[in-house]
DNA sequence: TCTGGGGTCCTAGGACCC
DNA sequence: TCTGGGGTCCTAGGACCC
């Protein structure tokens, strides 16, 4: 048995924690740069803004209508890390399996609906997130009881019970094909060409024959439509077989001394997830491109992939390779828009030399070195310590003109309260 | 003027091995 | 005239997720 629950509107209802009045108010939150709708309160999905919106494409007078706010990660983030947390204490299995969603492993719960009714009640009082529960025999037909709890389409409130519904296959031909887990427009496109438009013509559809069509992912999720689960709960987290940081600028990039300072920026934040996961990095992918959107000009798109003599967690091997890709890729009088740092094929980092001719006193002193930045970031805040080549160009940085304090995160954001 | 970021899995085909 | 069988590894591309 397993429940999926999920945060209600995530981002819009960490924004309200510290902001009460936004009850009831649409509210939208933009990606990087303020760039695109990701994400909306009830408010705002009623009045018709799409996910993925250009926010510039909304008409004024709507926006007027809108409490707008820029993703702020490090309050989504930390609020997520509590939500997980007291899911935590509710099963001894648990699957984190995204910022705002979790599964957990009810095997043996003799009531799912008041377990579940617990979990969101616990989770709303202790963290002012409210959550929705699916509860269902296979994580694919959770993930529809929790849809349908969410539209308020439950007698549970918050909770569905996939095998309490009354007429399941009714409910499984109310479901359009593109909104069943793990089919999105290509397949639900291919689907309905086959005479396959809802969730109860792919439970129909014969297992093998979706194999064959489709592949063995498809075919999964036919079994799991019909009760029988493929997909088990992953309670321990695979590690990373790739790390990748990005940006969109928030202006256009010209010059060489800005690029590197994004790249090293990249570099040093990769090379802190890497380090956090144990893993090392046999190479570095770096790359750029031009405004894709932009008419007047060529897209230009252009990666390097620069290898390592020994596979390495050090920021600063990481940033020299990053700048040395960069400098080989850019191209006087493009202006670039976006920029990255993909560290591929991670492996365990292991201790100890890996190569006949590799140094080891210098190899410790490199790791001692990151292992005091990292303890400095964490103690005192990140970018604390930072490379200066970071800081030797700028132009590149964000737009961010709409961010709630870091009330959860910063002693300076956080809120005061006063008692009339 | 303005268009996100970060991941995973599966499959097919080619190269190569004995 | 006739030309095996069984396997691994790697990569690129396509699909998906939030």
């Amino acid at each position: 048995m397993f429940a999926l629950a999920d945060c209600n509107n995530f981002y819009p209802s960490c924004e309200r924690l510290f902001r009460p009045d936004l009850e009831g108010r649409p509210i939208i939150v933009l990606s990087n740069n303020d760039g695109c709708v990701i994400a909306r309160s009830n408010e705002a999905k009623a009045l018709g803004i799409p996910m993925g919106l250009p926010f510039f494409k909304l008409d004024p007078k709507q926006r007027r209508q809108m409490v707008v706010y820029s993703s702020n990660y490090a309050l989504y983030g930390d609020l997520s890390r509590r939500v997980m947390q007291v899911l935590t204490t509710f099963a001894p299995r648990i699957e984190v399996y995204s910022i705002d969603e979790c599964f957990l492993d009810l095997s043996g719960v003799a009531d799912p609906i008041g377990e579940g009714q617990r979990i969101a009640r616990t989770v709303r009082q202790w963290t002012g997130i409210p959550v929705s529960v699916g509860i269902a025999p296979t994580k694919t037909l959770a993930k529809l009881a929790n849809r349908l709890a969410k539209k308020g389409q439950s007698p549970d409130g918050p909770v569905l019970d996939w095998s309490r519904l009354e007429d399941p296959a009714a409910t499984l031909a109310g479901i359009a094909v593109e909104d069943v887990w793990g089919i999105g427009q290509r397949w639900g496109k291919r689907l309905r060409a086959l005479g396959i438009a809802d969730a109860l013509a792919v439970r129909a559809a014969e297992p093998r024959w979706l194999r064959q069509q489709f592949g063995v992912v498809l075919e999964r999720l036919g079994w799991e439509l019909r009760g029988r689960s493929c997909l088990p709960l992953a309670a321990l987290q695979p590690p990373r077989q790739q790390i990748l940081v990005s940006r969109s600028f928030g202006a256009a990039v010209s010059t060489l001394p800005a690029l590197r300072a994004a790249v090293t920026r990249f570099a040093t934040r990769a090379g802190e997830k890497l380090r956090a996961q144990g893993r090392c990095a046999p190479a570095l992918t770096v790359f750029i491109q031009t405004d894709p959107f932009d008419p007047a000009r060529p897209f230009y798109a252009n990666a390097l992939t620069l290898p390592f003599a020994i596979p390495t967690q050090d920021s600063a091997a990481l940033i020299r390779q990053a700048i040395r890709g960069i400098e080989r890729l850019f191209r006087p009088g493009d202006a670039y828009r976006k920029a990255g740092v993909l560290l591929p094929d991670l492996r365990a980092a292991e201790p100890g030399p890996s190569d006949l001719f590799a140094d080891p006193i210098a190899d410790q002193a490199a790791a001692r070195r990151m292992a005091a930045l990292d303890a400095i970031n964490r103690r005192f805040g990140r970018d604390t310590l930072r490379v200066a080549s970071e800081m030797i160009g700028t132009g590149w940085q964000r737009r961010a003109g709409r961010m709630s304090p870091s009330s959860t995160t910063r002693w300076s954001a956080l809120p005061t309260v006063r008692a009339c």
